[in-house]
RNA sequence: GCUAAUGUAGCUCAGUUGGCUAGAGCAGCUGAUUUGUAAUCAGCCGGUCGGGGGUUCGAGUCCCUUUAUUAGCACCA
């Protein structure tokens, strides 16, 4: 007999040598049906796994994280099989669960949408004939013959790699084998509701170097609903791409002229400009300063900030009589000419200078997208120089304005701390005090966090917030970076208690990012459909014809004398044609229909967006509403989507 | 940067295996209409087909090259 423990802590004897899957059918049917993989000892593995020792268990179903990344780690072997069925010559590489689905590359001519529909047909094919997936323990050499013989040579290079005395197993569904730790799914008749989704080139190996395979992406769901949901999203997010948006509602633009770097137009630059003056707000209240500094300095510079040495790839670089200078990329060396000005009395620390600064940043061209990745953008920049002692605090303080901004727009967040890569500068013992200084904060913030291990950046560890938007996608935006560099390089000090200098603790953070890409994030987040405060046009008055001209254009003027934002629509075209366009295309928070009616009253029937009719009000009513939803910064109604079904 | 796809009027798109003066809807303009909550009607204007080169009697259509965009990869200090 074994004895099984199970999460709840309650334990229960069973005979030796027990399928998992058996433990799960003793509890109930439906648990069993709804499992998908099983942790035993911690270890995930198949659920006909046998238990030949006391163990504790865990059941996954698609709900967990396990759970899903067996689901679709063998979902991607279906599709791996349907692709060697159809086409007998490619050759397979890797296939696994990612984080919304799964992949699968293979060496093979590019995939047009005919061939991912006709792969989709044999998916079906196979789910539904209920093959097993059949697990093979093998020996390296027996590996080597299976897939040399195939031809597979990425798997025989993958084998050839595995360290000494790793167990080898090979999966078998039907006629295709795959090496692979598994685990997986007892049977492709498990696998529901898959659908392909795009495929394009990638790397062998994730490095440029290599050969150019062909990644074909899926998603599967146990339940339709999810799927639904899934596309709805994938729809949604189509709807609202800022790009598209951007130009509907004249924000921004791009040219052939200057890839990468936006225009702003008149709407967008209002955006631009509002979101600042929300920023400045909020930074004064946190005795932030604000400093500008040129976007052109001498290579030298570069040189001392190590970036020279570093990114130089990355740099726009200018020659004026002979001296090289360089389009900065970032803002801090800059930064610290203006912190080196004067000396520094240990009581005025921390220093919080605040940058908007224009940087430039030469991206690959193939990774330019939108406002989303630019070559010049705006970093809502602030360095906050300091002493050891009040790392915490700064930190802190910096999370809480980040909370406060960010619920400002309906944005949900989770933190990230990312610690000592690789390649790094600076002692074991410097890393250790930041990363300590770091987490010491996130721990007293107390909302969790997750952790990258050897994800910092190589002067410092940071803290990254992660934003979520109402498509549930996540963002990287704001980061709080220990800097232990720079105050290196360019000696930055303060004079302690002692009247000695002492080394300067220095953070780097933004809270928008990029201004730039903020913005982008902003625009497909509220699907075009801006906050009052932040909408460029506020309300469009619809006279209902020409004889209403007069009055409408007088309200027209109240409101714009009061600083609101307001379009005149006095075309002769019904008002039908009138509301599609303020609010269906210009998504205009307020529309003013007026007519006969009003002219005689004074009594405003009001359509907002989303909502449609939301009543009467008088002029001064009306206007006592802006200004409160304004200044409120009220987030508007229904830009969320909801899923009900 | 890599792989693939795409680039036709201000916008969204159609243009069969290369063959008459390159089409449509929307927008714009003009006129009619004077309109009460998601497209009133009519007429007009508008493109040399991303740029360059080539094949051909003939190129939007085929080839080469270049540029930009899109998706993914790689990159993202």
């Amino acid at each position: 007999m074994v004895k099984i423990t199970f999460p709840d802590g309650n334990s229960r004897e069973f005979d030796e040598g027990i399928k998992a899957i058996e433990v799960a059918k003793n509890i109930s049917k439906s648990l069993a049906k709804a499992t998908i993989a099983v942790s035993v000892d911690g270890k995930v593995v198949d659920l006909d796994h046998q238990i030949n020792s006391d163990a504790s268990i865990i059941f996954h179903n698609f709900s967990d994280k396990e759970g899903k990344e067996v689901y679709w780690h063998s979902s991607s072997h279906i599709l791996a099989h349907a692709v060697t069925n159809l086409y007998p010559d490619v050759k397979v590489a890797i296939g696994p669960a990612i984080a919304q689905g799964f992949y699968y590359d293979f060496e093979a001519e590019p995939f047009t949408d005919e061939d991912l529909r006709k792969i989709e047909k044999e998916i079906s094919r196979i789910i539904k004939s209920g093959i097993k997936f059949e697990r093979a323990e093998v020996s390296r050499e027996e590996a080597l013959k299976i897939f040399d013989e195939k031809g597979e040579i990425y798997k025989s290079e993958l084998i050839r790699e595995l360290p000494e005395g790793e167990v080898i197993s090979t999966y078998t569904i039907g006629k295709f084998i795959d090496l692979c730790r598994g685990p997986h799914l007892q049977n492709s008749s498990k696998v529901k509701n898959l659908r392909l989704l795009t495929s394009s080139g990638a790397y062998w190996r994730g490095n440029s170097d290599n050969t150019m395979l062909q990644r074909i992406y899926g998603i599967s769901f146990p339940d339709k609903e999810e799927l639904e949901k899934f596309l709805l999203i994938r729809a949604e997010a189509e709807k609202r791409n800022h790009k598209k948006l951007g130009k509907e509602l004249n924000l921004f633009s791009f040219h052939e002229e200057t890839p990468g770097n936006p225009f702003f137009k008149n709407n967008g630059l209002f955006v631009f400009n509002t979101l600042l003056d929300y920023w400045r707000e909020e930074h004064t209240k946190e005795s932030y300063t604000e400093i500008k500094t040129p976007i052109m300095l001498k290579r030298v510079l570069w040189e001392t900030s190590g970036h020279w040495e570093n990114y130089s790839e990355n740099m726009f670089t200018s020659e004026v009589e002979n001296e090289q200078y360089i389009l900065k990329p970032m803002n801090c060396p800059g930064g610290i000419l203006m912190y080196k000005e004067d000396l520094h009395s240990y009581r005025e620390l921390p220093i919080k200078a605040g940058e908007i600064g224009l940087v430039h940043r030469n991206e690959y061209s193939g990774a330019l997208s939108g406002l989303f990745r630019v070559r010049s953008f705006h970093q809502d920049d602030a360095h906050i120089y300091m002493r050891k002692d009040q790392i915490k605090k700064e930190i802190l303080d910096v999370l809480h304005l980040v909370d406060r901004m960010y619920s400002t727009f309906g944005l949900k967040y989770h933190l990230e701390l990312s610690t000592r890569p690789e390649k790094s500068i600076g002692t074991d013992e410097a890393w250790e005090n930041a990363t300590h200084g770091l987490r010491d904060a996130l721990v007293e913030y107390g909302i969790g966090y997750e952790l990258n291990e050897g994800d910092g950046a190589f002067y410092g560890p940071k803290i990254d917030i992660m934003i979520h938007d109402a498509l549930e996608r996540v963002w990287q935006c704001g980061t709080i970076q220990l800097d232990m560099n720079l105050p290196e390089r360019f000696d930055i000090n303060y004079i302690n208690e002692n009247s000695e200098k002492e080394k300067c603790v220095m953070i780097h953070r933004t809270i928008y990012g990029s201004i730039e890409r903020f913005m982008g994030i902003l625009i497909e987040h509220f699907g075009g459909f801006f906050p009052l405060w932040l909408a460029p046009v506020q309300v469009t008055i619809i006279p209902v014809s020409d004889k209403f001209n007069d009055y409408a254009r007088s309200v027209y003027d109240k409101l714009v004398s009061l600083g609101f934002r307001v379009d005149y629509d006095n075309r002769s075209e019904k008002v039908g044609y009138k509301i599609r366009e303020a609010d269906g295309i210009k998504k205009t928070p307020y529309m003013l229909v007026i007519g006969e009616k009003e002219e005689g009253t004074n009594i405003f029937t009001v359509r907002q967006h989303k909502k449609g009719d939301i009543g009467e009000f008088g002029l001064d009513d009306l206007i006592s509403r802006l200004q409160e939803e304004v200044s409120s910064k009220k987030l508007p109604d229904g830009y969320k989507l909801e899923f009900n079904k």
